[in-house]
DNA sequence: TCAATCCGTATC
DNA sequence: ATACGGATTGAC
């Protein structure tokens, strides 16, 4: 540290002396590697995937060595690398390569994406000793909510570990049950896993858990010889599981990540089985109504572990984040995988990162940026609803994590699961073209699953006499009552939160807009009379522009006074609400009425009695592409939590695709009418299109400047407010690549021009 | 003829 | 961003 050497001093690196470096400026015109020389000091740390810090352009700028290199093609004067800044290769080869294809293909440069996909140094982190479980005993095991039995599970070697936790269970009597609760030779032998677990014993289960299995997992429900077969047989898996002593049944059962539900599907036993095979089948999951989703994809992934192979799984938000945590604790224990999300905060999610960097763990769930995680051998890649909007990252260049995902499979060879009640227009086309096979159920299981639809067309609701309000149409009470009565829960999904935001003419329905700026009208709770939410101004006299009325309704009432509107007419009963600032996970299986906003809708145990789907015209009005297959996800979304052939009420027009999708549950069927949709409006997936945002010189500007591909089609300019203005390009999708690059390339002459006007670009948005 | 200044361009 | 080179300008 004292003999801080002087420039002169330094001697090349004896073998590839250049480093290639991503410097980090946010200049387009710069997103490209620029080499400097390595000193012989610097030679060991100097490694690819590490950070450093440069000179460039006179300055210090921190940056990311992408390669070692022998020579350079820089024909100037090669600087030295001032710093490594830390030895630790957390940029892996194959994520570096990752960003750039994700760059390369939302325009934007490599170092935005970078930035999404490696978090924040925490040095105080990269210095505890990796085998020191101190950061793991401190109550970070990995797991989203630090589970009870994770501090003895990680206690002992692998073998005593399972048998100490929640799995190493046993029920029923004999023998043979006692030992696969004591470990025996699977916690004894060499099992990465040795879990046992036994009901209702006999020599079974002991045979099983004996049996010469690598992963030594034993778990037999009311034993037979078949059970006993499989798993002692030469299966590589060597897991046994069954249920019964039907042979086919036991053929089937292979591991506790081959669980019965996915015979419940057709290609589902053979999807998981080809995971843990090894192979890399792509497959668009449509789960049934009430499916623990979060069991299946555990399962999907534990199958993946099973072939020696990693995996990564995207979910949209901390709740769901939790669910699957949990289920992949039950099924691999606490140790095998970290749960990544932003909102952990800086220290334990780089802790975390590092555990998959150092390759200590290789399943990685999380929140979108997880799709970048740093798995090796990577065998599967998940995703949960990947219609829902959070998916999209909104900082540049607005990656999709469907899109990561699928980037990374292509090129890993890896497999695909993208899972959901509802199906995009994105993962049919992956049907479509025959990139992915589908997993559904069949129609049996549909009628045994299915809930009953009941749509109630909120026209006739004025003239409706039983309705006790004049949203809650007599169908909808009447399940509410008979759920409430049977003692289970009842779920009723709002649009909108907070209190009346938005109101409309009473007898036309047109939306009440401010006399003055044309903003839209809402309602207080306070009883005074509505107010624009733009520019605040009262508006006491209301009188509707379209047909002169002068009453107002509530246009989208919000949660709370629903909540209200209906606990008066269902007295005694406990209201709950889930939505905004308090999302509640779950609810027990009571009476209850539970309201909740599109997304925030806790589980039930059991499954609701009944669901109550209101106010839908405020999501179907939306000024959006997507709004119709938006308010199908959101439906099935909630739909799905009902129990198994409860009833379901949609407050909106059974004429609507949507609705007709819902009652016959039938997303596969909606998806591909979306997508017939799209390929007849030439909208993406079917085309690509990226919209220009700025001042409209700025954009002109750009648009000027690049050579677009030569089909290319301009729609626009859309004016977006503040002086801003939105031009679509559209091309064919075979051309998107080139779309991408002569936009990157426009930006970038602009950037090298200093200009000052910001114009975003923004490929496949997801709103249109 | 030379320094001061401006402008464009590269940044290793 | 900022640093540099070449062109331009103005004073001697």
């Amino acid at each position: 540290m004292t003999t801080r050497k002087t420039r002169s001093d330094r001697q090349p690196a004896p073998g590839l002396p250049v480093a290639r470096v991503c410097v980090d400026v946010p200049l387009s015109h710069l997103d490209r590697l620029f080499d400097y020389k390595v000193s012989a000091e610097q030679d060991s740390t100097a490694q690819p995937g590490v950070r450093v810090r440069v000179r460039f352009a006179g300055q210090l700028v921190d940056g990311w060595l992408i390669e070692r290199a022998e020579e350079s093609e820089h024909l100037g004067k090669l600087a030295w690398l001032e710093r490594v800044v830390s030895p630790e290769p957390v940029l892996r080869p194959e994520i570096a390569a990752l960003a750039r294809a994700v760059a390369d293909r939302y325009a934007g440069s490599l170092i935005d994406v970078l930035r999404l996909a490696v978090p924040p140094r925490q040095a105080a982190v990269e210095k505890e000793p990796p085998a020191d479980r101190s950061g793991l005993a401190a109550g970070d095991n990995g797991s989203a909510v630090s589970g009870g039995s994770a501090g003895e599970m990680s206690a002992g070697d692998a073998g005593q570990v399972v048998a100490a936790g929640d799995d190493g269970r046993a029920v029923g009597d004999g023998s043979a049950v006692a030992e696969v609760a004591a470990g025996g030779r699977d916690a004894a032998g060499d099992s990465a896993l040795g879990v046992g677990r036994a009901v209702s014993g006999g020599s079974t289960p002991a045979e099983i858990a004996a049996g010469d299995s690598a992963l030594g997992v034993g778990r037999a429900v009311s034993g037979g010889s078949a059970a006993a077969e499989i798993a002692a047989g030469d299966s590589a898996l060597g897991v046994g599981r069954a249920v019964g002593g039907d042979p086919a049944v036991a053929e089937i059962a292979a591991g506790p990540w081959l669980s019965f539900e996915w015979a419940r599907y057709q290609a589902g036993t053979a999807f998981v089985r080809a995971l843990a095979q090894g192979r890399e089948p792509r497959a668009v999951w449509s789960a049934l109504p009430g499916e623990e989703w979060p069991a299946r994809f555990a399962e999907a992934i534990a199958a993946t572990v099973q072939s020696g192979r990693g995996a990564v799984a995207v979910v949209p938000d901390a709740r769901d984040l939790n669910r699957l945590d949990e289920a992949l604790t039950k099924l691999l224990g606490p140790d095998r995988h970290v749960a990544l999300s932003a909102a952990l905060g800086p220290t334990k999610r780089y802790r975390r990162f590092l555990r998959l960097s150092r390759g200590e763990v290789t399943v990685a769930i999380g929140t979108r940026a997880a799709a970048f995680a740093p798995v090796g051998r990577l065998g599967l890649v998940a995703i949960w609803d990947d219609g829902d909007d959070v998916h999209a990252e909104p900082r540049a260049p607005y990656p999709h994590a469907r899109q990561v995902l699928l980037t990374r499979a292509q090129s890993a060879g890896a497999a695909v699961l993208l899972g959901g009640f509802a199906r995009t227009a994105e993962a049919q086309q992956l049907l479509a073209t025959g990139w992915a096979k589908e997993i559904v159920a069949s129609r049996d299981m549909l009628r045994d699953f299915a809930p009953e639809v009941r749509p109630a067309d909120d026209r006739q609701l004025a003239r409706d006499p039983a309705a006790a309000s004049a949203r809650l149409p007599s169908v909808a009470w009447q399940a509410a009552r008979e759920a409430v009565r049977a003692g289970e829960p009842v779920l009723i999904q709002v649009p909108r939160r907070g209190y009346v935001p938005s109101v409309s003419c009473q007898d036309c329905r047109e939306r009440a807009r401010c006399p003055h700026c044309a903003g839209p009208l809402s309602l207080g709770d306070s009883g005074a009379p509505p107010s624009c939410r733009w520019c605040a101004r009262p508006a006491a006299g209301f009188v509707c522009p379209v047909c002169g009325g002068r009453r107002l309704r509530a246009a989208v009432t919000g949660v709370r006074r629903t909540a209200e509107e209906i606990g008066r007419a269902l007295p005694d009963i406990p209201v709950w609400t889930s939505g905004g600032e308090t999302v509640l996970e779950r609810v027990a299986a009571q009476p209850a009425l539970v309201l909740a906003t599109p997304g925030a809708e806790p589980v039930a145990d059991g499954g609701y009695g009944a669901v109550l789907l209101l106010d839908t015209w405020a999501l179907l009005t939306r000024a959006d592409l997507r709004a119709g297959e938006e308010a199908a996800r959101r439906w099935f979304a909630a739909a799905a939590l009902v129990k198994p052939k409860g009833t379901v009420v949609v407050v909106a027009d059974g004429a609507l695709a949507a609705v007709q999708a819902l009652i016959r549950w039938d997303p596969g069927w909606l998806a591909e009418r979306e997508l017939a949709e799209r390929r007849e409006l030439r909208f993406p997936p079917v085309a690509a299109i990226a919209s220009v945002t700025g001042v409209a010189s700025a954009v002109n500007e750009l648009l000027g400047e690049a050579r677009l591909p030569e089909d290319a089609e301009l729609l626009g300019p859309l004016p977006v407010g503040q002086g801003q203005e939105r031009m679509l390009v559209r091309v064919r999708r075979s051309a998107g690549a080139r779309l991408a690059e002569s936009l990157h390339a426009a930006a970038g002459v602009r950037s090298a021009r200093k200009a000052a006007e910001v114009v975003r670009v923004h490929v496949d948005p997801v709103q249109l």
